[in-house]
DNA sequence: CAAAGGGTTTGATGTTCATCGAACCGAGGT
DNA sequence: ACCTCGGTTCGATGAACATCAAACCCTTTG
């Protein structure tokens, strides 16, 4: 298959998805934290306080709100924040939310 | 008392109230019609499609997350968005929501 | 190849929340 | 004073969701 069908890897959700995915404490905690990271960040950075399958299941909510991606790193699970796609898809809401989320 | 006290009528919700009221479909349509007309808008022209009861509920969470504020005129309940408050607490959120929102 | 660590899925539980109908209330107009 | 209209509150219901524990899976390492 041609590099034609890369753009498919850049699915941002709804906005309602993806409000939603921010409104939780848990994810906006994340999001926040892969935001500062601006590089992919191992999972277990990524929250306390919750159980690990707690948080593997906010991970599922912003991967299908297409916030994040999956990444393998050195047979490590990490989380990628997509902050380009999601700007030029919602410009703006992002940034400002995780700005917000900064104090 | 002094008109120092004055600032209290801006009491903007937490982030996370604010983003959990423009999460839901019903109220971003609402603050979408606020942000069009830029003046308070009257209460029945805010919704389609649910029930009065249902509206007033998301009028109060509205309220709660300090993003609309109610105003009477000439005996009709009006609902106004404060745009300048939520905009000066978090800037940027609720203007690059409302564009997002704009499509 | 077997064991181990880290993430994910599954199932169950309690809570929150959107929704509606009905009762209530407050302001105007008759 | 009464009726009426618009908005709110109350009570109930069903769905969605956050959470955890246990089972599962995959990758790496001994």
């Amino acid at each position: 298959m041609p590099a034609s069908e890369l753009p498919a890897t850049s699915p941002v959700g709804t906005l309602q998805q993806v409000l939603a995915a921010l409104a939780d404490p848990v994810r906006l905690e994340m999001v926040h934290r892969m935001a500062s990271a601006a590089a992919p960040v191992a999972c277990s950075l990524l929250y306390d306080g919750v159980n690990k399958s707690t948080a593997s299941h906010h991970f599922k909510i912003l991967r299908e709100a297409g916030l994040t991606e999956r990444v393998m790193i050195g047979g490590q699970t990490h989380q990628l924040l997509l902050s380009d796609e999601v700007e030029s898809t919602y410009p703006g809401v992002l940034s400002s939310v995780v700005s917000a989320a900064e104090r």
